[in-house]
DNA sequence: GCAAAAGTGTTTTCCCTACACCCATGG
DNA sequence: CCATGGGTGTAGGGAAAACACTTTTGC
């Protein structure tokens, strides 16, 4: 219990799995922003980006302020909270607190990002530094979690976009095959789609031009609160 | 700059947001420990139970020791991390991060509880200590939610119970009326609820005696992954 | 005209809510 | 035999997946 309780200088970082679909055509997928350690420990290892809390910052303040050196915050579409990572060894020799995040950037732009970093497909992980892994396996569920009952999907797309190319985000994200139709159904439904009135050109081969959609607003919003247990209809929830 | 990334002794505090259904009959609502605090800062206000981080124990290790003080163990049946409150100010004088969890004891056993605790209706909340009432909130939202498309009603619930019963438990944490027709339909179809057997006796007034039911297994498990999106039939999710 | 790609209409299926009706008990 | 609460059957609605079919382009 003494030793439980004593006074012990531990450490707090911040972490951040920054995801986006990247590559083209049928490479295509869900890839991880990761940075080569340069020294021990674990050099030559991949870890996330972050490093240690400011005395005069939240956690998500932080992780902003970090990932600018990595990636443009302007590009950071969306950014969450996943949960603490505090196993005393996870990081060997000092005790280290890590406050981990999802982070997302849009699919079009590669952002510069500096020499020692790299995007690596979340199925193909490199070896990982500490418990950077299960963190970004983590993410990625979270990620495929939201895309399903939230609007999600405009932190993933471009500004603009057909649905065919919108298709091909969500099935790199989810890993299976989404039907272009049924998306374009749900998402309409759902009022989260807007046609912006223009149209693609079409390939080489022909086929028919593609209209552009894009997102109606850029802030995470909830569509699908109650999947089972509805309050009845006409009685509103009590706000407690 | 410098003053952000300064060293400085940065604490860390684990607290618990313990939920469950308790009052009789009609009073029945969802409601949350807190504790009185007896001495400054902010002596007299309600806070959650919870301490400092120890040097040899995870997060989650750490509230289930601290809570073993103040609740009895065997009668958590769920605990899961809720976020990090990490706001510089949050603690008046002194830095400290806080990860706030969400605990919950089932609601039929009046667990012994110490003279400065009591059970707090989430509705009417008392005078909060820094920004423990805002943590309940989120709290009480997190279990909303899990209620619908996972089974962690089991953790609200006795170990046996009528469906008029499980009706109240769900109503008050929901925070509006749920059908026991319907709720045994929902539950039973995903195959949560398994009939013991046994009936209850009828009330005074008559009436059929109610049949006894408990939840098959004790540990979340998520039973409405995919709300819409779902991976097309035949096909799985590719594990990445 | 033909292939290719995009978009629409329609069918089927499934699940949930709502409501009517039947069942078992105490007085 | 009637009031009271418990349980079941069923109808209606809504949303999503699947698929057939039409539209628009390049060659």
């Amino acid at each position: 219990m003494d030793t439980i309780n004593q006074v012990s200088q531990t450490g707090h970082e911040v972490l951040a799995a920054v995801l986006g679909v990247r590559g083209r055509d049928r490479e295509k997928s869900l890839r991880v922003l990761l940075w080569r350690r340069g020294r021990p420990p674990q050099a030559g290892r991949w870890a996330l980006p972050g490093g240690q809390l400011g005395a005069t910052e939240d956690v998500e303040s932080s992780i902003r302020r970090q990932l600018a050196e990595k990636v443009d915050v302007r590009q950071l579409t969306h950014v969450e909270q996943l949960s603490v990572f505090s196993a005393p060894e996870r990081v060997p020799g000092r005790r280290v607190v890590a406050t981990a995040f999802l982070g997302l950037v849009p699919c079009d732009v590669d952002p510069e990002i500096p020499d020692d970093t790299e995007w690596f497909p979340v199925s193909a992980l490199p070896e990982t530094a500490f418990d950077h892994g299960s963190i970004v396996l983590r993410a990625r569920d979270r990620l495929r979690a939201k895309l399903s009952y939230t609007n999600l999907g405009f932190a993933l797309a471009q500004p603009q976009f057909t649905m065919s190319a919108l298709r091909r985000v969500y099935s790199a994200a989810l890993g299976y095959r989404v039907s272009a139709t049924n998306l374009q159904r749900v998402l309409s439904r759902r009022g989260l789609l807007e046609p912006t009135g223009g149209t693609a050109p079409s390939g080489p081969s022909g086929g028919r031009p593609a209209a552009l959609f894009r997102f109606t607003g850029s802030g995470l919003r909830v569509t699908d609160p109650f999947a089972v247990l509805r309050p009845p209809s006409g009685e509103d929830v009590r706000s407690c």
